[in-house]
RNA sequence: GGUCGCUUAGCUCAGCUGGUAGAGCAUCUGCCUUACAAGCAGAGGGUCAUAGGUUCGAGUCCUAUAGCGACCACCA
């Protein structure tokens, strides 16, 4: 028997041990067309807030969904526990920096602090009912991993795709490493435009320039304007002299310069942003490096040395101001590019690292975008927009500590790059020693390891191939390439989605999944995103769970639609009790009348049987339509809709039947409880993608066909009752007209109806024959005239016993 | 500045291939009806952002404008 009362808690808590127990969702080769999804391993940085459950949830559901269709589901969940996020999470802890602690011992505490949090968020998704296999679940520094990771590596080495060089790289002096260009987040700053005189050496020409950063005046390698520019071009070919600094450059004319944009001179700089980059590269100009890694200027630089960045700054101006030589200091707003895990403004570095090549395949990173599925179908825009953009190769070597490193070593002498064998992998090469005597270039004996671990991203990119289990004698690469379905939410399309498109067209020559699917996020308010930085996620995933239940915050996952942000709601959570709640009751009430039910073959349905059965398989097609387009919200809107209508209009009606078979005899009543055991179970089935607990528990309880509800599978009606659907609405809406007439006469629904005249078509005529008893007892009719007309229907008169309830007064 | 999305009842949002506007919450009015008062039956409330266009007909297609949001770029 249900109980009185869902208790949720206790429930959620007690189908969650019984899954894991019977091992539900495990994955098990069985022949059947297998269904993967590859959903990304959460940055273990501490903290879980609402924004985690929305998008896993949102997605989860889709793998609940092919698992009732039949489908054998590989649905792996990882944990991004690698690199800077983790690094980041500890100093905090500590309040130490990595240096300060020391590699091996901070590594150490790493792994400590991400195993204690990956605990916390396998339990958080486990009680949201991610049906995941948590038996190959996986961490992205785990050995296993590193293997897969150093191959990749190896393996885009050995293709001429990956390649170490000395470069300018985006470089942040707060976590002292270099980044990648996804990495950057643009802020809004307050700074000064400076306008500052320069003189031309050789006839003396005072010109401005105007720069936000004046400390670069000592990386100057050339001034640039316009060659089209007639109030300047005169200039070209002289040389210009810096003041303060004491230094000559050539000017020089390239298109780039903007002539209406500050004074229409540039200062071109190595390296103060990317067109200086790009200059510097193109006419080959000098290199002036004058930042140290640590955001110092450069002991070398006279005056200056050893000052903070920023102080080197207010000293240069006061410099220039005493000279003379600033002609104006404007207040200016602008954006600079912040690295996006610290917020610190980045500066470039030029060292050796490690980059992938980008720049040379971007068509065929389009190409494979066009293969696959973008579900909602404009983020594929997003995606070619990155992909068209990008303006670099991509860098993947990162000066810390804790992370992959990459397998190789240098010849002390020559300088030489060692790999390791495949074989031999994972190497750390601060502890192993290549298994080669001497440099196979200059026979040199001595070998220094590579110090820099890999990009999180780099790591994070090869998910595919760890699900496959890349390169290991028992693997999944025949099932799984490419796999059926990536998720994730839409701000790491151009990171996550796009590197790991790069890893499978380098190693596979393949696009790694035939299906993208991206959920919005979370807003804490009307255009506020819920950040951690912020603090403004109000809501802590595990008391919500309490307060709510796991079903409830599934429905508030669940009606979001597909790529959009949603804002947290409780109107929201508090219509998903009341579903839940109802779900629970109705389903109490068909058990009542199913004590003595029998399941046997029956055809000679009731006329508003066929109707309501006739109705929920019109709407069950509409969605398993929408579920086959990943439209989750879409589909969940029509269930519920169609449950409500359910509850309210068939079951006030099939009641007299259920209660009364003296009156309404065996048969009958064998055809309300056949249409109600069929349409409960569907409707779990249905529900069971956004509610994983209820519906097992009401399932455990009525019906005994398999181990779980989550293991069964849809099997759409088929029966024609087109017509049974036309008439039946008609009939819905004449008992809805004369309920309303009772109501407006403040009367109770069951307050007798002595006379009912209507006219109808003859369709409807039959209809309502056929099904006269449920009419009449539903409305309690006494009385009823009908009359032949050509239109659907009409009502002409409901007279009520109104005595009849004076009486019962 | 570029790309994309959004703009529908007081609030939160649905409206698939174009055919006389829908739900929940809130408001108001009734109803203790043997599953459910966390319920049931009703009522009021919208020139579907604005301006054009295509069409017999547009919330739904096209163009432009405005506001909001996300991502990206600009940073001299």
């Amino acid at each position: 028997m249900l109980d009185k009362k869902y208790n949720a808690e206790e429930k959620e808590k007690k189908w969650l041990d019984y899954w894991k127990e019977n091992k539900i969702y495990e994955f098990k080769r069985n022949g059947k067309e297998v269904y993967s999804i590859d959903t990304p391993p959460p940055t273990v940085n501490g903290k879980i807030h609402i924004g985690h459950i929305f998008s896993y949830t949102q997605t989860e559901m889709l793998a609940r969904y092919k698992r009732l269709r039949g489908y054998n589901i590989f649905y792996p969940f990882g944990f991004d526990d690698n690199g800077l996020p983790s690094e980041r999470l500890v100093e905090k802890e500590q309040g130490k920096r990595a240096h300060e602690i020391g590699r091996e011992k901070f590594s150490e505490l790493c792994y400590e602090t991400t195993n204690k949090y990956e605990a916390d968020f396998k339990e958080l998704f486990s009680k949201m009912g991610v049906s995941t296999d948590w038996n190959i679940h996986y961490k992205t520094v785990a050995p296993s991993t590193m293997k897969i990771s150093q191959a990749s590596f190896l393996d885009l080495v050995e293709k001429g795709h990956c390649y170490h060089k000395e470069s300018p790289a985006l470089w942040c002096n707060e976590c002292l490493t270099s980044i990648a260009q996804a990495e950057l987040e643009t802020k809004t700053i307050k700074t000064t435009f400076n306008f500052i005189n320069f003189t031309t050496v050789e006839d003396g020409e005072e010109f401005t320039i105007a720069t936000t950063r004046p400390e670069l005046l000592p990386a100057i390698v050339c001034v640039f304007v316009n060659p089209e520019d007639e109030k300047r071009k005169h200039l070209i070919g002289k040389t210009a002299h810096i003041p303060v600094i004491d230094v000559d450059v050539p000017i020089m004319a390239d298109e780039k310069v903007a002539m209406d944009k500050g004074t229409g001179v540039v200062m071109c700089c190595t390296f103060g942003d990317q067109t200086d980059i790009e200059w510097w590269k193109k006419y080959k100009l000098p290199l002036k490096y004058i930042f140290t890694t640590d955001g110092k200027i450069v002991q070398t630089v006279p005056k200056y040395g050893g000052l903070k960045i920023k102080e080197a700054r207010k000293k240069i101006i006061e410099d220039l101001q005493e000279g003379g030589y600033v002609v104006k200091i404007e207040e200016l707003e602008h954006e600079v590019q912040t690295h996006e895990r610290c917020g610190r403004e980045v500066e470039y570095a030029v060292m050796k690292q490690w980059f992938i090549d980008i720049m040379n395949h971007k068509e065929d990173f389009i190409k494979i975008g066009n293969e696959i599925n973008w579900h909602p179908s404009y983020m594929h825009a997003r995606y070619d927009e990155w992909v068209n953009n990008i303006a670099w190769d991509w860098c993947i070597s990162r000066q810390r500590y804790f992370g992959v490193p990459f397998p190789a070593w240098y010849c002390k002498e020559c300088g030489e790059t060692i790999f390791a064998k495949k074989e031999d992998l994972p190497v750390n090469p601060l502890v192993d020693s290549p298994k080669i005597e001497k440099c196979p270039k200059c026979g040199c004996t001595e070998f220094v390891p590579d110090t820099d671990i890999m990009d999180t991203w780099a790591t994070s990119s090869v998910t595919p191939l760890i699900n496959m289990r890349y390169g290991e004698k028992e693997n999944f690469e025949d099932i799984l390439k490419p796999m059926s379905l990536r998720t994730n939410a839409s701000e790491i399309i151009r990171t996550w989605d796009f590197y790991t498109i790069v890893k499978s067209f380098y190693h596979f020559g393949q696009r790694p999944w035939n299906n993208v699917m991206i959920s919005g996020f979370v807003m804490a308010g009307k255009g506020e995103k819920i950040s951690k930085s912020k603090g403004n996620s109000k809501h802590e995933p595990l008391d919500l769970i309490k307060q709510y239940s796991a079903d409830v915050i599934r429905y508030w996952a669940g009606t979001g639609r597909l790529g959009t942000d949603i804002v947290f709601s409780e109107e929201t959570l508090l219509r998903g009790k009341k579903l839940i709640n109802k779900i629970w009751n109705v389903a109490k009430f068909i058990e009542m009348h199913l004590t003595d039910y029998e399941d046997k073959e029956f055809t000679d349905f009731e006329y508003i049987d066929k109707w309501i059965l006739g109705r929920f398989q019109e709407m069950e097609k509409q969605f398993l339509d929408y579920l086959d387009e990943y439209e989750v919200g879409l589909a969940l809107n029509i269930l519920e809709k169609f449950f409500w209508e359910f509850c309210d209009n068939y079951i006030e009606i099939v009641k007299h039947r259920l209660y009364r078979p003296e009156e309404f005899g065996d048969i009958p009543r064998y055809s309300g409880q056949k249409t109600v055991y069929i349409l409960l179970y569907k409707l779990l089935q249905d529900f069971s993608i956004f509610f994983p607990y209820i519906t097992e528990e009401i399932f455990q309880e009525l019906y005994h066909n398999n181990k779980s509800i989550h293991i069964t599978e849809i099997e759409p009606l088929n029966y024609n009752f087109n017509k049974e659907i036309e008439q039946g609405n008609s009939i819905i809406e004449i008992i809805s007209q004369a309920r309303g007439a009772k109501t407006n006469n403040n009367v109770s629904l069951k307050t007798p109806i002595k006379n009912l005249s209507i006219g109808v078509n003859k369709e409807l005529k039959e209809a309502i024959d056929k099904s006269i008893k449920d009419f009449k007892a539903t409305l309690f009719i006494e009385n009823l005239e009908t009359s032949l007309i050509d239109k659907d229907y009409e009502v002409y008169n409901i007279e009520l016993d109104l005595e009849q309830k004076d009486e019962n007064k």
